[in-house]
DNA sequence: AAGTGGTCTAGACCACGGC
DNA sequence: CCGTGGTCTAGACCACTTC
């Protein structure tokens, strides 16, 4: 027999993923349930054991099955993603709560240094400046500000003033695709403005979450700066040893 | 040729692993420089190039290494860990900060159902209770009160008063691997007892952090309490998309 | 063009798990 | 015992990067 059937195609091995991903999808095999054995795969698939292996192997690397020696490969248990980067509309949808947001100001800023700075940009750049108030169940919980490139992303304004999220309009209208967020966070008490637009007294402690969003390709796209309700948002993360 | 040259001893591919960790570990090769080829190591290690490729491929999926198509393979650059679960020693430590402890309070306590319930214990179970005032650079950082159960670990406050680290008093005097901690975070303000050892004034804003620590088996082994200055102490971490 | 990693074959024996 | 995954061979062609 020679050696690969067809060209230009979607390897073998995936085209198996492909297979055994869909079955999961949709709920024809369930965790715990056993995932066909290498030599039924090479059998069903008309490839050798090695080609078969390898799609089982990839697909316990990336936790879809557990593979078991001597038994078998396994449907992996579904795994709560922890510390993952969500947008505050995905966080709220997470929790069964409905998000909204008020804008209090818009702005494009040119002499923040800082920011610049973070963002990677020139001491001078033109940058966009959002500020919000979040609201789950009509109270408010959150005040965000972010700051982007005027130049790198010139429409996400308006998508986020019409209501698109920023997250959403990042990656589905700027083709930016995001990768991780680095966050500095501390406590600090409300200001007298911040007191207001959030409805509580002056010198409530709050939770001050500071995070510099990059893409995929390493570099950073957004700076935001959120101050948060103390009793109304708690954030959860695990730590690795 | 046969296929296995001898039994029960470390697989090739390992053996070829070690070889290159080794060179890496001693700073014969450094981060960007190019591994040797598949084809060279299959050479060089008398094993088929499938043999050569696994130890490469699981490398790399280890961090330790990166492939480039066309190119390559070559050291990866050292990550940082992100999220890492860190002792306060360990912490000041790698600040470069020297850490010291003052034990405010060392008891056993037995009608604590809630605490009791987060490390899986019976309502009335015997719990150790340890208050201990943080410090660096002789300036108080952070209150912290630690729990566990008196049954399973009855050395655990001896050792810990005797100024071993919990971290380390666990993992070597009481034979428990850690794994992971979750944490929930939020903002509080200081009550004068708290204000009074940490040397702040009343209603200053302090960050919270409730720890609950796991060991590898699954099983929580600690629940941790702090309070820290704002200031004086920021959380860091990476959120992943 | 030369060298690299990516995919693949058609088998082999070994170690482990469950019946 | 039989079936499972784990290790391994001695090659092959393809796709990509670098020159």
């Amino acid at each position: 027999m020679s050696t690969m059937p067809r060209r230009s195609e979607e390897p073998a091995y995936k085209r198996i993923q492909g297979a055994i991903r869909r079955r999961i999808d949709t709920g024809q095999l369930k965790p715990g349930n056993m995932v066909p054995s290498e030599r039924e795969l090479a059998r069903i698939h008309q490839v050798s054991l090695m080609t078969a292996r390898h799609a089982l192997t990839e697909l316990a690397r990336d936790g879809v099955v557990e593979r078991r020696h001597g038994a078998g490969t396994f449907v992996a248990p579904p795994r709560v993603q922890f510390n993952k980067l969500l947008g505050y509309s995905e966080q709220m949808a997470s929790l069964g709560l409905t998000a909204h947001s008020r804008i209090v100001a818009s702005t494009v800023i040119s002499r923040e240094p800082e920011i610049a700075a973070r963002l990677g940009l020139a001491p001078t750049a033109r940058i966009v400046r959002l500020e919000r108030v979040r609201l789950a169940q009509n109270e408010p919980v959150a005040l965000e500000v972010g700051y982007w490139s005027e130049d790198e992303f010139p429409d996400l304004l308006q998508s986020t003033l019409d209501g698109r999220s920023l997250f959403s309009a990042l990656e589905q209208d700027c083709g930016v695709s995001l990768a991780y967020a680095d966050e500095e966070i501390d406590a600090t008490d409300a200001d007298q403005r911040m007191a207001d637009l959030l409805r509580v007294g002056k010198n409530t402690p709050l939770l001050r979450i500071r995070q510099l969003i990059f893409s995929t390709t390493g570099k950073a796209i957004v700076y935001v700066t959120g101050f948060y309700r103390s009793g109304r948002h708690t954030l959860r993360i695990r730590r690795l040893r």
